[in-house]
DNA sequence: GGTACAGGGGTTTTT
DNA sequence: CCCCTGTACC
């Protein structure tokens, strides 16, 4: 025991060995946060403390994920971290509502709502008041509700304040109130809580029954909270109110990374913590492991430029290494091909491997010329960020049956899936449908089972209701009996939902619908199997339905193949690698234009973009950047690079473009005469028929005409990789760009000769490998 | 009920 | 420019 505290310096092990009273940790990027507070919940569980009492929340599953692997990892092997709650604000929240929710009128298997199903609840109200999309938009709407509940204003409480209702007078919405109220209700009735419901509905469940609220005080005697800069005021409330009798609150954050005030993150709360609790330990984490001297002063020197900040001043014992590169392009496709020129360089020249690379973008739209920069080059990238699985409009049409399943009062999954796949049961049954129900005040569920009641519905599709409704409840008896692959496999057995996309992968050529659904029942298999192999008997589809409402991001991180990174700023937050480009410093996009942007948030994401490079960091901007429609706009170098002493920069690639070195495909681009895009490189055509004969043949066509060669044998799909050169039995020659799903049914992305791009499955195909 | 095309709108993002 | 939504039509 013991050993986690000798690799630590002076300030990392005050902090870690400080037991009672709250503590705030000032942590510097790259001083070593979450080693220190990791190493401190080694240190509580080795001084006696149980690992029950003790809770520590993080804001996203891979930080909790990671958190829980470490602490594992620093106990010596005879001590158990059993029931230590490290986890989500969201997770661990919704495991107390499980089991408290009934005390404020939710049943036991409540459905969680994400963001589109909340935003389809606000759609569905404002249908039914009658209004107009345009002035309410339930984008906004929802984002308005959102930011209310995370300042803990509900609907009763919002009604009652002038000034809020003034601000949506104003914003020409005066009905909001009626909406929220509506929405409220909706949520409530369906047996459904959204995000942020998690978060409130935990706090107004402790403000309203203090035995309960007693209990979790009592239970949790520590309380730790990573990113605290990251949370909003209800977060707030509630971590104080469960510290408020042990006073044992941990707080670990940085002021300068706070980079979610557009989420209703209030840098104010880690500004007001020693207010809070005066007898409060503040230790600050100043050492910099991370970065070399030059990376570091250039972070001190921009992030000086903020008023609001805990004084601060990160140090290192780096050597000053390499200087800032300023970048200068002419244009965004010359900024990708510098940058993929520079990523090729700098991998011969110092044996960087690709995945030490990184490319850091305010917007998503950034991305586009990259990707098209380093696929010329042959240079392997993946772009993180995106929809993530679970988000996808398949996968969730597969989960609303399940959700359905597991809670009938859910009626948005219900919508989702009552026609879907397509049965005879259109929008005027459904319609007629929910005006009865409305008129008679009878759950919409209710209503299907006594369909053959309801007026102006025709026996046939009431017929096929009835089916449904059967089928529905029939499972319904095993959800408590079989695992969650042996349910899914259940559902899908009954309702053939993934079998029906396979009709339209034909049509469509794209197998990806399918495919998804298909790893979602894959994903049940391998929840019940990692949970079986750790002695858990929570395999259930209820288990697993809440786990991954909560789990939105595809972690599928453990790439076989070194890969240049791509992502936004914020997606960015917490990692670091060795070589980084920044790209787009320009004004409007960093700092972004964007409405009443805050200046110095911003300022803190150029700050948090350069504190994630451990050796070099490339700083890139164009002269001319297009615009949504097209059009080549004239920029301006970002503010921010003036805020960086010159002796810390090495301009040698400012004007470099204009020296003739990057001509730009094509120049004459910014003519707005001409509305045809150029391809940005052209596209690599396999050369072994004339491109001639290629493009006499229709491409759309398909070509099932082709005469295999004698020597004809089709390969074993496992040896087919990318790259290679394949003839397909009936289509003919071609390369293949990609393999899709390798783990699961692969699928090949091959361009043809004859045909250009298409989906094949391979464990179908019959293909030879040529080269 | 599915497709095809017009029109609109377009930061950052986790849960 | 690109993607998503909605509507008109088959």
């Amino acid at each position: 025991m013991g050993h986690y505290l000798e690799d630590l310096n002076e300030q990392q092990r005050i902090a870690v060995t400080h037991i009672d009273g709250p503590l705030m940790i000032i942590a510097g990027a790259g001083s070593g946060k979450t080693k220190v507070l990791t190493s401190r919940i080694a240190h509580l569980i080795a001084s006696g403390i149980k690992p029950g009492q003790i809770l520590a929340l993080t804001f996203t599953t891979k930080a909790a994920k990671e958190m829980q692997g470490r602490i594992f990892k620093l106990l010596p092997p005879t001590v158990s971290p059993v029931g230590l709650f490290v986890g989500t604000f969201h997770s661990i929240f919704c495991r107390i509502l499980k089991v408290e929710g009934h005390q404020l009128g939710y049943p036991q298997n409540f459905t969680i709502y994400d963001t589109d199903d909340s935003k389809q609840v606000i759609k569905y109200i404002i249908k039914e008041l009658s209004l107009s999309d345009e002035e309410y938009n339930p984008k906004d709407l929802y984002s308005r509700i959102s930011s209310l509940k995370n300042m803990f204003i509900q609907a009763h409480d919002y009604v009652k304040d002038k000034e809020l209702t003034k601000i949506d007078e104003l914003a020409k919405r005066p009905l909001f109130y009626k909406i929220y109220q509506y929405y409220t209700q909706y949520c409530f009735r369906n047996g459904a809580l959204d995000f942020d419901d998690l978060l409130l509905k935990t706090y107004e469940l402790f403000t309203k029954h203090p035995a309960c609220r007693e209990r979790y005080q009592k239970q949790f005697q520590y309380v730790l909270i990573d990113e605290y800069q990251d949370t909003n005021k209800i977060q707030y409330l509630i971590t104080n109110l469960i510290a408020s009798i042990s006073r044992n609150i941990c707080v670990v954050g940085d002021d300068a990374q706070s980079i979610y005030g557009f989420r209703g993150a209030t840098i104010e709360n880690i500004l007001k913590f020693a207010k809070d609790y005066p007898e409060t330990k503040i230790v600050k984490l100043e050492q910099n492991y991370r970065s070399t001297g030059h990376i570091l002063q250039t972070a001190n020197a921009v992030i000086a430029n903020n008023q609001s900040k805990i004084d601060k001043k990160l140090w290192s014992n780096n050597e000053l290494g390499d200087k800032i590169k300023i970048v200068q392009a002419s244009n965004e496709y010359e900024e990708a091909k510098i940058i993929a020129d520079k990523i090729q360089e700098q991998a011969l020249r110092y044996h960087y491997g690709f995945n030490e690379f990184a490319i850091l973008y305010r917007n998503n739209r950034l991305s586009r010329s990259l990707e098209d920069s380093l696929r010329h080059k042959n240079i392997p990238y993946k772009i993180y960020g995106g929809t993530s699985f679970y988000q996808r409009s398949e996968v969730k049409d597969f989960l609303a049956y399940i959700k359905f399943i597991t809670n009938k009062n859910d009626v948005v999954s219900l919508l989702r899936i009552i026609n879907y796949p397509t049965r005879g049961i259109g929008l005027t049954s459904i319609n007629t449908i929910q005006a009865f129900a409305q008129d008679k005040q009878i759950p919409l569920y209710e209503c299907l089972k006594m369909v053959k009641e309801i007026p102006d519905i025709k026996p046939s599709t009431a017929v096929t209701i009835t089916n449904f409704i059967n089928k529905i409840d029939e499972l319904a008896t095993i959800i408590n009996e079989v695992n969650a692959y042996r349910f899914t496999i259940a559902v899908e057995e009954t309702f053939g939902i993934a079998k029906s996309e396979i009709n339209k992968i034909e049509k469509n050529k794209d197998a990806t619908r399918y495919e998804n659904m298909r790893e979602l029942i894959n994903s049940t298999q391998e929840f019940v199997e990692l949970r079986s192999a750790d002695d858990s008997n929570a395999v259930g589809i209820t288990n697993y339905l809440e786990e991954v409402s909560l789990l939105t991001n595809e972690d599928n991180d453990n790439q076989p193949k070194p890969t240049v990174k791509l992502m936004t700023i914020h997606a960015s937050k917490g990692l670091e690698f060795p070589v980084v480009f920044i790209v787009g410093v320009e004004e409007g996009l960093l700092p972004s234009h964007y409405q009443d942007s805050d200046l110095e948030e911003e300022r803190r994401l150029f700050y948090v973009a350069i504190t994630r490079s451990k050796q070099k960091l490339f700083l890139s901007f164009a002269t001319s950047r297009r615009n949504y429609s097209g059009n080549a706009m004239p920029t301006l170098v970002s503010r921010f690079i003036s805020e960086i002493p010159e002796e810390y920069l090495d301009k040698s690639m400012v004007g470099y473009a204009s020296s003739g070195n990057y001509n730009a495909p094509n120049r004459v681009v910014n003519s707005p005469k001409f509305p045809k895009k150029y391809e940005p490189y052209p596209k690599k055509i396999e050369t072994k028929h004339t491109p001639q004969l290629i493009n006499t043949i229709p491409k759309s066509k398909p070509i099932a005409d082709h005469i295999p060669s004698p020597n004809f044998t089709p390969s074993s799909p496992q040896l087919i990789t990318e790259g290679q050169k394949i003839e397909h039995q009936k289509i003919g020659y071609g390369t293949v760009l990609k393999i899709e799903n390798p783990r699961t049914q692969p699928i090949a992305l091959i361009n043809f000769e004859i045909g250009g791009e298409k989906r094949i499955m391979l464990q179908y195909a019959k293909i030879r490998i040529v080269q």
